[in-house]
DNA sequence: GGAACAATACCAACAAAGTAGTATTTTTTT
DNA sequence: AAAAAAATACTACTTTGTTGGTATTGTTCC
């Protein structure tokens, strides 16, 4: 018998972890060496125990999955990365690699899916659900442009879901309200929405 | 020893069921007699094995979460629902026993939480999750009107955050323009709200 | 029966957002 | 150094959303 793989899973939800650990337990070519609640804790864990595959919610409060992401292929680029999340963000749906994800898995897919995903993921190939694709298709569908956001659109795409008007956001970054207009068109294009509930339903 | 507790779990997400069955396994005061992923399948479920304690998800896809308890109240009004959710919508959250809610957890508690509401639910009380209060207080706190919305209104306001603009809902629900802009208005005025986006903020 | 609430509809004025282009400068990548 | 991407700013126009009123009808609560 091989070494078993390794893996750390961060949910902030205990009893989906459960689930999972509980799906889990009859392959004894897994093991799960840490279970934590949040990106931090993450951290520590995998400086700890080095795992070969991190199980990661990108939804967790207080910090951005991706930038946890980042964090850890940046310290650990040998460690997998496995999200396993509600839904997909439209803008890494297209191009996960780039972020750093080598699998993805939606929550309500099941043991089937997960099992399949670790067994790439051990092969070293990547995995991205295929459920995926009938989640939400909107009209942008047909042609699909890199909807990858600059850092300053995502910063203003964040001040337009805290509430801010575009004259707040070009006073608060020192900006003509016809920049933030444009950055503002722009966003809407690369995420296919026509109006601001639109963006939030496609960004979380 | 009395008779076991029988309950059905609805949820969407596979790993999620299976971790709370997994955390009530040890508990043999409980019997988990049927697990489903939609309402559908849940009333269903119910109609074969008239569980004691119905734990669903009110955030499933295909239908509302809320029709689906008031059909389970009208048809079997002794059965205890317990709302098991990842954040409870703030109307909910002020009057649960109105919307026929016996018990509500968040997703984020642990199974001490889920066990401490099961308790409760079989001595016949209700138990809605403290950390709830917590989970998200904005401006307007320090002068809370009844922020409760009318039925009309939470379905319009449902609507909005579906991306539908005020002619969308119009033509939907056969209704002028301008009475869908008076209960926008309204909808703005209790919740707080000066734009869409802060209006998602305010009602998850 | 009266008060309060809910749903409907309208008006007018204004603010903001969204659509559709062009264009310049700076930064980053190749 | 050339090419590509990002950030900036503008014009002009259309549509949608927001504010602040009034008003009628029906329902529900006391």
């Amino acid at each position: 018998m091989n070494e078993p793989i390794r893996i750390l899973i961060a949910d902030d939800h205990p009893f989906f972890s459960e689930g999972v650990i509980n799906a889990l337990r009859p392959f004894n070519q897994y093991t799960i060496v840490a279970s934590v609640i949040n990106g931090a804790e993450a951290l520590a864990a995998i400086h700890l125990y080095l795992p070969d595959i991190a199980i990661l919610d990108i939804n967790m409060p207080g910090q951005n999955g991706i930038e946890l992401i980042s964090a850890i292929k940046k310290k650990w680029p040998g460690i997998k990365i496995m999200v396993l999340s509600m839904y997909m963000p439209s803008d890494i749906k297209l191009q996960p690699e780039k972020e750093g994800i080598d699998a993805y898995v939606l929550k309500n897919s099941g043991t089937e899916t997960l099992l399949a995903a670790l067994a790439e993921l051990a092969l070293g190939h990547t995995f991205y659900d295929p459920n995926i694709e009938s989640q939400n298709h909107h009209s942008t569908d047909g042609f699909s442009q890199t909807l990858k956001l600059s850092s300053r659109e995502k910063e203003i795409l964040q001040m337009i879901k805290n509430g801010d008007s575009t004259k707040d956001i070009a006073t608060t970054l020192f900006i003509s309200e016809l920049t933030v207009k444009t950055h503002r068109k722009n966003i809407m294009a690369k995420m296919g929405a026509k109006n601001v509930a639109e963006l939030i339903r496609r960004t979380g």
